[in-house]
DNA sequence: TAGGCCATCTGGTCCT
DNA sequence: AGGACCAGATGGCCTA
């Protein structure tokens, strides 16, 4: 059936529901639009009473289907059936099921996207990030990461925190430096208004373990998403009187502003520092590394003081940091698995380059 | 108060 | 026929 003919048909059969819709409308108007978060138990029940009341109306329904006059001329298509009060009540039954549907089906896709939230680098329970941010931020951390196993190399930590906070909003952008500890001025570009100054061109590497964030979409021929580049107003605001840990020295002068208080991070599973080892170690750090190449390992565990609070918490110099907890997250089914895989593949990459 | 984010409802379309 | 998926509309909540 083509659009226009099913739109046809809609058309005729709203005017008959127009009941369905007016203010006094009924359950279906009740809770239309944000208010209807308390739909559920209620619901079903009139459901199942509204199920019962349909058999009883069946015979009703089967009389009135043939009272169309001859006068009339035809009407394409199929039959238009009259709305009786047993069809309406049926619609009506129909239309509650389908919203419950469609309810569990958004409570699952915001399941998957809070399971998401945990494992890109900045999660917080009480600062979350959008859906959309999520996304995005998901997005530049598999780009990221896929970069660095393409490329074999430890990658330079300011073009890594860049790629994560592409196309970020500023909130976004702050909560993901605030996770580092970074100040977005010794890693947001000056001017350039879609690549930053100090990243090398598209594709290339301007020196070893330096890598360039090319969107996907960009690889494939595609025009970038309107969000993304990362403009000087992306600049973030670091909390007051938070230091930065161990890159403190690297970060002198660094802008110093009021800001919403960062709220540390619940499981980063991002960590920067001089090793890949597994996740359920404790990681010793050697902070002497941070001015030179990064590597990268993941963490989606519990491992107390790893992550990137042992590293950028210094054991201590922030304490925000240093009591970063990762509650829970070890119930995703095969991660630990998956870590131990993707970490000795990172470590045979990192020991041979 | 405007704007962002979100949950929910709704009708259309496609698929089984 | 019914379910899944999708996008538009709507209104609530929150924050700058």
């Amino acid at each position: 059936m083509t659009r226009s003919v099913r739109e046809e048909q809609v058309s005729v059969d709203s005017d008959e529901l127009q009941e369905l819709h007016s203010p006094a409308g009924g359950e279906l108007e009740r809770g239309a639009g944000g208010g209807g978060a308390g739909g559920g138990e209620e619901e079903e029940d009139h459901l199942h009473r509204l199920e019962e009341d349909e058999d009883e109306d069946e015979e009703d329904e089967e009389e009135e289907e043939e009272e169309d006059g001859d006068n009339k001329p035809k009407r394409r298509g199929p039959k238009k059936k009259k709305m009786t009060k047993a069809r309406l009540q049926r619609f009506k039954v129909r239309r509650m099921k389908a919203n419950a549907r469609e309810r569990n089906r958004m409570h699952g896709l915001n399941d998957a996207l809070e399971s998401l939230r945990k494992v890109v680098p900045c999660y917080s329970k009480t600062q979350k990030l959008s859906k959309i941010e999520t996304l995005r931020l998901a997005k530049n951390y598999i780009w990221a990461l896929s970069e660095i196993l393409r490329s074999g190399k430890a990658p330079d930590l300011m073009s890594f925190v860049q790629a994560l906070c592409k196309g970020l909003s500023q909130p976004t952008t702050n909560l993901v430096a605030g996770c580092l500890q970074l100040n977005p001025r010794t890693f947001l570009p000056e001017q350039t208004p879609d690549l930053p100054t100090h990243l090398p061109p598209v594709g290339a590497a301007a020196y070893p373990g330096h890598f360039s964030y090319q969107s996907p979409g960009l690889t494939a021929g595609l025009p970038s998403p309107p969000y993304g580049t990362m403009e000087p107003s992306h600049i973030f605001h670091q909390v007051k009187g938070q230091p930065y840990g161990p890159l403190e020295p690297f970060f002198d002068g660094v802008l110093v502003s009021d800001g919403p208080a960062f709220d540390p991070p619940l499981s980063p599973p991002l960590s920067i520092n001089g090793n890949f080892t597994s996740s359920f170690k404790h990681e010793a750090v050697a902070a002497t590394d941070y001015d030179k190449s990064f590597s990268f390992s993941v963490h989606y565990g519990g491992g107390g003081a790893g992550g990137h609070a042992a590293i950028y918490g210094g054991g201590g110099s922030n304490p925000r940091c240093s009591e970063l907890q990762v509650d829970g997250l070890m119930g995703f089914d095969g991660h630990s698995h998956h870590e131990r895989l993707m970490n000795a593949q990172l470590n045979a990459i990192f020991h041979d380059s």
